[in-house]
DNA sequence: ATATTTTTGCAACATTGTTGCATTTTATGG
DNA sequence: CCATAAAATGCAACAATGTTGCAAAAATAT
């Protein structure tokens, strides 16, 4: 069963090729990578197909301080098919890295944190530094 | 000592309208709020004076899952005149309100976190769920 | 194979943000 | 206070990113 039975999406020779840019990349990526990868096609399906793949919970996006916006696959994502992507639930740490510039989402247990007075659905952690592989 | 003075920003009619808006504003704003609020302005010179604000240490930017994009005050953060906005040290999470759709700077302090073979610089917490007022 | 539904591509547009340059404003120093 | 230097402003033009409506094409269902 592939990943597009399994989510529910059509599968179509463009959005094979993009999900192939997810494979072909060990961690996240920018929608302009996704662009030079699968050559000269339309910008405008491509952000549809996006958008599809994050309703199905089969991307997620990260966006990292200093306005770094990144796709990455959901592999251990805690989601239903209905979750919008912006409450999409994460196990993991995303990771920039400052000399690779990657950024990883790193598998962690998220801390647990109590704010007096407030009800928290839902925690993303961000932390910057420098990655396994460059250090 | 004003606040312009103190972070060495000149002191402008425009400058002043736009810190206006932030102290008018318990939480943090976006630019869209700002051009409303100070009126028919160039939006250039807007762009760039909060460039210059955010330089100077005086607001930092926070970027919230969902590609909510706002601007807040800095009281407590932890900053050098020339460190970058994105590098940014805050000692406190960004707490999005689902029912008020406010963006709240909670004071709190922050947990350690330790990634096996990652070097951590810093770390942004993003919360989302019920702030205090709406509950 | 045909009908239905979804996806795609085009054109046009909207929003957000940037750069260069001339002008104005603010601060500085006699 | 006036001249000068430095910085901020406003305009025009541009660039990047993302969206909408609609017709054609492709994929799925009958």
């Amino acid at each position: 069963m592939g990943i597009f039975e399994k989510k529910d999406i059509r599968k179509t020779a463009f959005r094979q090729k993009v999900l192939d840019v997810f494979y072909q990349n060990e961690n996240s990526i920018t929608i302009g990578q996704i662009e030079t990868a699968i050559g000269k096609h339309d910008r405008i399906t491509l952000y549809r197909t996006i958008k599809t793949f994050l309703d199905a919970g089969l991307i997620h996006e990260i966006v990292m301080p200093g306005d770094v916006k990144k796709l990455a696959l959901c592999n251990d994502c805690e989601h239903g098919p209905n979750e919008h992507a912006a409450h999409h639930q994460h196990n993991h740490i995303h990771f920039h890295c400052a000399q690779c510039q990657e950024v990883i989402c790193v598998d962690n247990e998220l801390p647990n944190i109590d704010l007096e007075g407030y009800q928290i659905d839902s925690i993303e952690i961000q932390a910057r530094g420098v990655c396994a592989s460059c250090l």
